[in-house]
Formats: C-alpha cells, sequence, structure tokens
DNA sequence: CTGAAAGCGCTTACAG
DNA sequence: CTGAAAGCGCTTACAG
C-alpha cells in the first residue's frame, strides 16, 4: 500500500480511501491511486485488513459424510449463498460425529477466526456434540433437530414421509413397509415418524420398520427381507425407503426374487437424486431441495450475525415434494 | 495474550513462546502460562499471527458441479487431505467455466491469501482460463491435463477407457459402441481416445462416439439411439458408457427397447458409483479412485509450496481399475 | 530463561 | 479533500 502511495504521491491511507470507496477524495486523486494499483498489481492484504477491523469475513462451515447427496448438495448451496453475501466459506468435514472428532472439526474453526458457522449436523449426537461445544458463535444447523440453543434449516422429512405414505395409500394399499435410514440421523428418524404417524392417522397396521444404514447394500439386503416376508404369506404392496440409493437395491432384490415394481410391490424413496427418473423403473420419491435449505441456512446466520441479541430466530423449513414416477401403482388385484 | 501474561505475570512474548511451543521457557513458567490460558479461553489471533508470519496458512479449492459424483468426492479428498497438513480449506465454486467466472473464482481466493491453491479443472476451457490468469500460486491442478503450466493430479484416464474396451474385446465382442461425456471436459476426451486407441490397436471398427452430457438423461436417449441403431441392422453388442449415470440410463433405454442387458448388449460404464453394484444388472464399471486423487493433488501443492523454485514438477497419474460385474458378457451366439 | 522494541499492512478517529 | 498518529494482536530478532 505504501508503494502505491507513493508512486501515486499521496499518504497511504489517501490510498486505503480509495481502495475502500470513501467519499471525500478528489477525483483526480483517486485516478492517480487507481492507476498506480492496477500499475503494480497491488492487493489490499486481507489479514491487516482484518486485524484492525476485527472481521475476518470468513465462515464456516461444517461437513458430513459428502459421498451423501444430500450433504454434499447442501454444502454447495451454503457455498453459493456465501460468496454471494461477499464471505469467504472456510469447511471442515467430521467423518466422526463423536465429540472429540466435532470438538477437533470445530477448533480448526475456531483457530480461522470465523465470524460464524454453519454445520451440516444430521446426526443426534453430532447436535449434541455442538451444543456442548464453545465453538464458534453464531452457528446455524442444517437439518439438525430443534432445542439445541441454535437456529435450524431443513427440509419438513415428516411432511416429506407422510406425502409419500398418503400417495401410497391413496393408491390403495392396505399398508406401508418401511426401510429406515441411519438410526442415529435425526432424517431417519422423522421419516420414521412421518411414515407411522401418517399410518395410524388412517389406522393401518404399523409394520417393524427394518433399519437400513443409507447405501444401496442395505437397501438391497433389507429388499431381499421384504421379499422373504411376502413369501411367509405377510402382505407387503408398498415399501416407503428412507432415501434413493437404498431404493435402487431394494429394486435390484425385489426384481431378483421375481417380485415386479409395481406390479407386485409399489416403492417410494427419498432424495430424488439424479438417478432417480432413469432407474427401471423410474422411481417414485421424495425430492429435497438442498440448495434452498442451504441458502436459508446461510440466511439464519446473516441474520444472527447482524442482531447477535436476537433471542429465539425462528428455524426455516424448507418443503419436501412428491415425485410420483412408474415404480408407484395400485396393489395387485 | 496481554490479559494472559497479566494473570500469569509474564510478559506477552513469554506467553507467544509458550503458545508456539518454543524451547527455553521455565516449566514453572510454562505451566504457569498454561493455566492463565485455560483460565481465560485464550485464543491466539490468527489474524494477527498471519499479518506477522506472512502465512495465512489457508489454501484454496476450486471447485466445480458438485452435483457430478467425481468433483464432490474430490473436493472431499482435498480438504482431508489439507487439514492433516494443519491447513484450512476455503473453498469457491465456478459453475461458470468461463474466463469472467473463474476470473471472478479465483479472485474471491487471492483476496483472501491463499498460500496456494487447487483448482479442480475438468474442462478445457476452465484449465486455459486458469492459465491465463494472475490467480494464486502455486496452483494444481486436478483432472486438468498437462502443459498448461501447473502440475496436475487426476486418474488415468485413458487406461480405465482401454481396460474397460479390452474387457469387451477380451469376453469376444467385435467392436464396441462409445457413449461420451461432455466434449468440452478433459476426461471425456481422453475416454474417447482410450477407446478410440484400443480399438484401432485391435484392429477394430471405430463408429461414430455418441455425444453425451454426463447425464442420466442424455444416457437414456442415447440408449434409445443406439437400440434404433440395431434395429436397422447395425451391429451393436457392446457399449462403453463414459460415466455411470449416463449408464443408468443407457440401461433403462435398453430395457425398454426389450434389449437384454448382457445377454443382448454389454454395458460398461466409468466411476463406480455407490449404485453401480446394486444396479439390474450390477454394473461393470471403472473406478476412480477419488480419494487419492485429492491426497495426490495436496502432496504435489505441499511440494510446490517447500520449493517453489522447483521447476517442472512432475504431475501424479492414479491408475483407474475396471471392476467386472453383470452387465457385461460375451456377444449373443 | 525472559523482557523491551520494532514492525507486519492496514483502518480509524483527529487535525488541518 | 488529505495527512500524521495510534493501534489491531501477534512474532522476531536483540539484549540482558
Amino acid at each position: 500500500m505504501s508503494d502505491v502511495a507513493k508512486v501515486a504521491g499521496v499518504s497511504h491511507q489517501t490510498v486505503s480511501r480509495v481502495v475502500n470507496g470513501h467519499p471525500n477524495v478528489r477525483e483526480e486523486t483517486v485516478a492517480r491511486v487507481r492507476h498506480a494499483i492496477s500499475e503494480l498489481g497491488y492487493h489490499p492484504n486481507s489479514t491487516a485488513r482484518a486485524l484492525v477491523t476485527r472481521r475476518t469475513n470468513v465462515l464456516g462451515a461444517l461437513a458430513v459424510d459428502t459421498t451423501l447427496f444430500g450433504p454434499s448438495q447442501t454444502l454447495a448451496g451454503i457455498e453459493q449463498a456465501a460468496r454471494e453475501a461477499g464471505y469467504f466459506l472456510s469447511i471442515v468435514s467430521a467423518d466422526d460425529p463423536s465429540p472429540d472428532g466435532v470438538a477437533e472439526a470445530m477448533d480448526h474453526l475456531v483457530q480461522q477466526s470465523v465470524e460464524g458457522c454453519v454445520a451440516i449436523a444430521p446426526q443426534r449426537e453430532l447436535v449434541h456434540a455442538l451444543a456442548a461445544l464453545p465453538g464458534p458463535r453464531p452457528l446455524v444447523a442444517v437439518e439438525g433437530g430443534e432445542g439445541a440453543g441454535f437456529p435450524v434449516a431443513g427440509v419438513d422429512q415428516e411432511q416429506g414421509a407422510r406425502d409419500a405414505v398418503r400417495h401410497l395409500l391413496d393408491l390403495g394399499h392396505r399398508t406401508v413397509h418401511h426401510i429406515s435410514g441411519r438410526s442415529d440421523w435425526l432424517e431417519a428418524e422423522a421419516r420414521v415418524h412421518g411414515w407411522r404417524e401418517e399410518l395410524r392417522a388412517a389406522g393401518r397396521t404399523v409394520t417393524e420398520p427394518l433399519p437400513g444404514d443409507w447405501s444401496p447394500r442395505s437397501g438391497y439386503e433389507l429388499g431381499r427381507r421384504l421379499a422373504e416376508l411376502r413369501a411367509e404369506g405377510e402382505e407387503v404392496t408398498a415399501v416407503f425407503v428412507a432415501n434413493d440409493q437404498m431404493a435402487v437395491g431394494v429394486l435390484k432384490a425385489l426384481h431378483e426374487a421375481g417380485l415386479g415394481v409395481p406390479g407386485d410391490v409399489s416403492v417410494v424413496g427419498f432424495d430424488d437424486i439424479p438417478e432417480a427418473a432413469y432407474l427401471t423403473p423410474a422411481l417414485t420419491t421424495v425430492a429435497q431441495d438442498f440448495t434452498r435449505v442451504g441458502t436459508a441456512a446461510l440466511e439464519l446466520l446473516l441474520g444472527a450475525l447482524d442482531a447477535p441479541s436476537a433471542d429465539a430466530p425462528a428455524d426455516r423449513t424448507v418443503p419436501a415434494v412428491l415425485r410420483v414416477r412408474d415404480s408407484s401403482a395400485p396393489p395387485p388385484a
């Protein structure tokens, strides 16, 4: 900056003024300074600026298992929103949702003096660990479940699950089986809950959920189990699968068992991954708008940054939307 | 820090010494300082430190379309490797590979004073834009293609493609059709090249590649085209599809056309997405180890950081590995 | 083993 | 409209 000042023949604070667009600088001076800046290829040192303004302009993001579709999409949404708001985004992943793992990850963010943080926190354990930590504040959670002391942005999982079940019931199925996600995930729990409640509200039998782990493999195994149940005489005509990846496995298992979808069994997934519409049969599923969730989370964070004292910031819930395709139909006559 | 010094009854630079683990501090002093630190919940200000050491400890990552499996996996690999190396990772995405879009994204990184940058640069245009930019340096590219002036880490796309074709040829197919990826992507080009060369080396007919765009939808459309070609009398017994998502669409199109896989047509994909093994039939594909690519990219960057003068840093190539499953078999008799 | 001094590159009042 | 001064919170030689 002092080099620029020298070349332009002004003091370094005049340079600062033009860099920061302050008024009260003669036009000709501005021009001279700008010229010197581009001539020297000068870039303001963000570190020095941050030191004096006490604003780093960086936000932190805690990411989890990005091999999963949802988390990786959400992260992209957050990044985009952060950049639009003029912030830098520093990410750290927590492969390990234990208190220690989370503490280490958050410490990384704290060390960096982030101004705030959004945590993708789909697991119950992770949310608890986050709440217990001094960590960076303000903090907003994505898919985190309420009551942990920070605002939450997420998709209305329960509504999505209810819509899926209702769709199947409307088709004429007497009940709907469920293959659930990892039990430590809040989303898995919310979908189980929505599924169960919709069934109860309709006065239908509620079977035991088959516990999956989100992976195609577990979907496959549980799909086989479903076929066995059917072979044993249980009425299995429809299944709501907690995510599309498992649904892929279910489709395969059912096919191998000689069961037609949707002829014998209807299948509904969750997520609407890009492949969903091109599976055989095209998968009926519940779409989540992860980009909107990311944007909503960032709005919440920005709000907290603007008004740190505001108590009880409202959560943000994005609706889930059912997309009916070819894997669901009326039950066999 | 001065508060800590006061509480511990030492000067602030002694505090600095214990924080930075310098030798030559009396044990008892260290203990007193540590005590004061934890009592006050003190965290060193990374900004102030960065200002004086001239090291921000942050690395930048340029990400592209993270809805795609590969890029999002690679990013995760980079993040992990960066953290292990003690760096922070700031990400910025370039949805737009044009010079302007890239310039804006890289500028964001420059403003942040990153010490180096790894760019996921799968498109030719993006690589050129990167090379033309003053941008942050050192810079290493992932999947970027050589000759742009910075080291590159990536999977051996050509070898992967050749392996896929060889596998099909060994099965007895006379030739192999190809559904390619987005033509502006270097990986798409490398796979086309590998496919073509392997066919040529074996003296087989090289058909015109069918140009896809990576999406399941384009796979579906091109799969239909393939079925038409076959109906018109062309010998279509095997197809190498440039990624698994398109292969999903191809499988659907073939199925709808009444063509069996692998009975009538063998299909081989690329990527080995989690769903691949659970499609019907389980997809033979070429796996890429994105985590290793991310790690390799970071090693390259760290090397460049250590020895900025080292000329012609070697590129790093990770082998692709063919995974034979159920979608490939000998041609119909 | 420990402290006084200088300085990293900026911005923010304060003068003029 | 513009400059001299102080200070953000650290680290790095330099003394002692």
